[in-house]
RNA sequence: GUGGGCGUAGCUCAAUCUGGUUAGAGCACAAGAUUGUGGAUCUUGGGGUUGCGGGUUCAAUUCCCGUCGCCCACCCCA
């Protein structure tokens, strides 16, 4: 798990800034659910044959003997907190969205990190014709953050009408070649048939080509109408048959997008829908359909393709050089860098310096571009001083005029 | 859960193979040259349980065993 240190800490706040921005102008609100779950809502919603269930949550105790988990994903909680909260009793359908960590016991590597972050978005009691509007939503997003080379894969899983049909067909038809699996994929035909479409292992491959799935699950209506409005809105997509995701939730559509980049781990974004969990969970039928995305990996795979991205962040930065620690100057630059930073500006100054050499030393060392110096010359004067570093020349500017002065040479609106 | 690599100063590393004075360097940090005008330079300074535990030895950062942690890959996921 990483520290976060100042530095790294303003990428999360852009990012996060760029998520709430976006998923609340398209009528998103935020969800924010407790980190710790009961062990019993992971095992129901994700489920027993699921790698994350089986062996990457972390669980224990607590001291009333009560099973826990801090929660690895998202969906689940906000399905429990819907159902507990009765919120569907006051709304036909619900919108949500979330930002937080999510904790997974696996072994690191890169991209991936036993506490990692995700921001997701989940569309609750609507069917199919949501499920366009949450990948263009989620393709949109990603091109706002700036993502480039975005690659989007989708399978469909069938009509939950035919699920029980499909399975078992799939079981019979994987049963007679049993002998030629490998024991993962045969631990996954007694537990969840689907998982063996996801089988990387070498000696499984040829019985998997050779299955007869589009028998199983031929690609229904409601998926052909999704592809055709995808391509309506100019959104490029593969369908990918052997896609079927990791989580037992899911049927119908499912998607993942990944991105260039990242290395082995190039997931920025899966989702899909999953109209069984509220039922599963004690609730009623819900049609539902969500994603997360891997904040982690989003910044990554922003920051490998634009190496240069974060650079803006420098430059919106202004550098306070209080002379004296007279209260009257404290004061002043107090209330101009609480009006700086709410305009966007970033403050920078180092507490308990008054002098001039030291302060722009200091400054020139965190690249800052811009310092305000205040003394009690310019005080008296109703002015400050304002040095460009990069330009190597200063002006007084009126006390009143600081802010949209900053604004202007900033080329903020 | 499986395989491989690596743990020495805040960071990047050297010394380890072939055991032997006080474990070094660069960067970073602090003070000064330089009380209201920056990047350079110079001087000085603070910093280490060599991940942890045990073993071999006159002697262990170095060799052996164990353990913990991290990284990369597989599985899988974001």
């Amino acid at each position: 798990m990483d520290d976060l240190l100042p530095g790294e800490t303003e990428k999360w706040q852009w990012v996060e800034e760029k998520a709430r921005v976006f998923f609340e102008a398209s009528g998103f609100k935020e969800i924010r659910t407790p980190i710790l779950e009961p062990t019993e809502l992971f095992v129901r919603s994700i489920g027993q044959s699921s790698d994350i269930v089986h062996k990457e949550m972390f669980s224990f105790e607590d001291r009333g003997q009560r099973a826990m988990t801090m929660r690895p994903e998202m969906t689940a909680s906000v399905a429990r907190a819907v159902i507990e909260k009765g919120l569907l009793s006051q709304a036909k359908s619900l919108r949500f969205y979330y930002i937080g960590p999510m904790f997974r016991a696996e072994r690191p590597q890169a991209g991936r990190k036993r506490q990692f972050h995700q921001v997701g978005a989940e569309i609750v009691n609507e069917a199919a014709h949501a499920d366009f509007e949450i990948i263009s939503f989620l393709y949109r997003f990603l091109q706002y953050a700036g993502l480039k080379q975005i690659q989007l894969n989708l399978n469909d899983l069938g009509e939950e009408a035919d699920r029980v049909r499909v399975l078992q067909s799939l079981t019979e038809y994987f049963s007679g070649a049993k002998q030629h699996l490998c024991k993962d994929c045969q631990w996954r035909l007694e537990k969840n048939v689907l998982r063996i479409f996801d089988c990387k292992v070498a000696e499984c491959q040829p019985v998997i080509e050779n299955a007869p799935w589009e028998d199983f699950f031929p690609l229904s209506e409601r998926f052909k109408q999704l592809a055709n409005k995808l391509e309506d809105s100019g959104i490029p997509f593969h369908v990918s048959r052997r896609l079927v995701r990791g989580l037992d939730y899911y049927n119908g559509v499912v998607f993942e997008i990944t991105a260039g980049g990242l290395g082995a781990q190039n997931a920025v974004a899966g989702g899909g829908r999953y109209d069984r969990l509220y039922q599963d969970l004690g609730g009623k039928s819900t049609p539902c359909t969500g994603f997360s995305i891997g904040l982690e990996r989003l910044l990554t795979a922003l920051e490998s393709q634009d190496p240069a991205l974060f650079e803006v962040l420098k430059k919106k930065k202004v550098y306070l050089a209080p002379l004296q620690d007279a209260p009257s100057i404290l004061r002043f630059c107090r209330e101009e860098a609480v009006r700086l930073r709410e305009a966007g500006i970033r403050i920078e100054t180092v507490p308990g310096a008054f002098s001039l050499s030291q302060h722009l030393k200091k400054a020139n060392q965190l690249g800052v571009r811009f310092v305000m110096i205040v003394g009690p010359d310019e005080l008296q004067k109703k002015v400050v001083v304002v040095k460009d570093l990069e330009m190597k020349e200063q002006t007084e500017i009126a006390t009143e005029q600081v802010l949209s002065h900053f604004k202007k040479v900033m080329h903020l609106c």
